[in-house]
DNA sequence: TCCAAATGATACCATAATTGTATCATTTGT
DNA sequence: ACAAATGATACAATTATGGTATCATTTGGA
């Protein structure tokens, strides 16, 4: 009679060990709060060094962030002395979903999937189609959110 | 009167340019694979070389998947000749979330917010509540999908 | 008994993503 | 002219991802 071989304990076979699944990034996180600063105060506009005063983000990351966010059309920017940046969008309606795909691109719950035709696996059909239904509902129900929300808090 | 710098054309600025969230990563991927192909043959043992002959995964990376998921419990192990593995518990039993977790770690959508009491930040309660309900609405959802679900097409 | 075939444990490694820094150019208000 | 701001972009450290490789151990069977 065969048994199964024992198993061990508390032993850490790596393979992802501190991980943890986070579906929102730094970048995205400080772009948020950004945007909620700016949103609360659309009458100035703000320069780099007074939002990092009050989000105590590092300054040259939170430059590239509002570059970017420049660059998507999202804030204006105004150079020279007395410059910064302010929304170019009303607050309510930049949603959270926007600011993410910004900064971690589009979302796919899972990649492989999505190669090849429809998957050589047998499996991934059934999957596929489960996993893009809640996709879609997770997606909508972040896509309420908006950086109008957030400012009002 | 001053105007907004103009919107560049087509420029990538980097910070995050191919990616694209994915929530399932490969190892889970491969996991699921070989679960399903162990849940429809639950009768035997089955070895790795099957395995790869079947499913067309990297040896040596599926030998570390598979003793992961040994040593989580969800497989039992036979070594020596004529080993190799079987499932451990019913498949109707082993959810999608769990198989998640095991290789990519807790869910949790923004480590950030988690830090420090509840974050410095104003803005982040809100945001955190509205995003802990979608967490666990999706969280509920895959977890209801099966490997026994998946195995059977 | 010895060997081949299997898993167990573990160390290593290449690439990409993440999370930044640093620098120089340009614009603009005073 | 100068200081203060953004624009563009190159570089870098750390971690995660997706693997390989190696040696030890177990076990069934000739």
């Amino acid at each position: 009679m065969r048994h199964p071989a024992q198993i061990g304990v508390a032993r850490v076979l790596s393979l992802r060990t501190r991980g943890s699944m986070k579906l929102i990034t730094r970048d995205t996180d400080y772009a948020v709060r950004a945007l909620c600063y700016l949103a609360k105060h659309r009458e100035r506009t703000i320069s780099v060094p007074e939002l990092v005063k009050a989000l105590e983000i590092p300054r040259p990351f939170l430059r590239k962030i509002l570059q970017l966010l420049h660059n998507k059309g999202i804030l204006k920017a105004y150079k020279g002395k007395g410059g910064g940046f302010s929304m170019a969008i009303s607050p309510g309606r930049i949603s959270l979903i926007e600011v993410m795909r910004v900064f971690q691109g589009q979302f796919s719950l899972n990649e492989c999937l999505f190669k090849k035709e429809c998957c050589p696996r047998r499996y991934s059909c059934g999957l596929r189609k489960k996993i893009m239904e809640i996709e879609r509902q997770a997606l909508k129900d972040i896509g309420k959110i908006t950086i109008g929300n957030l400012a009002r808090d």
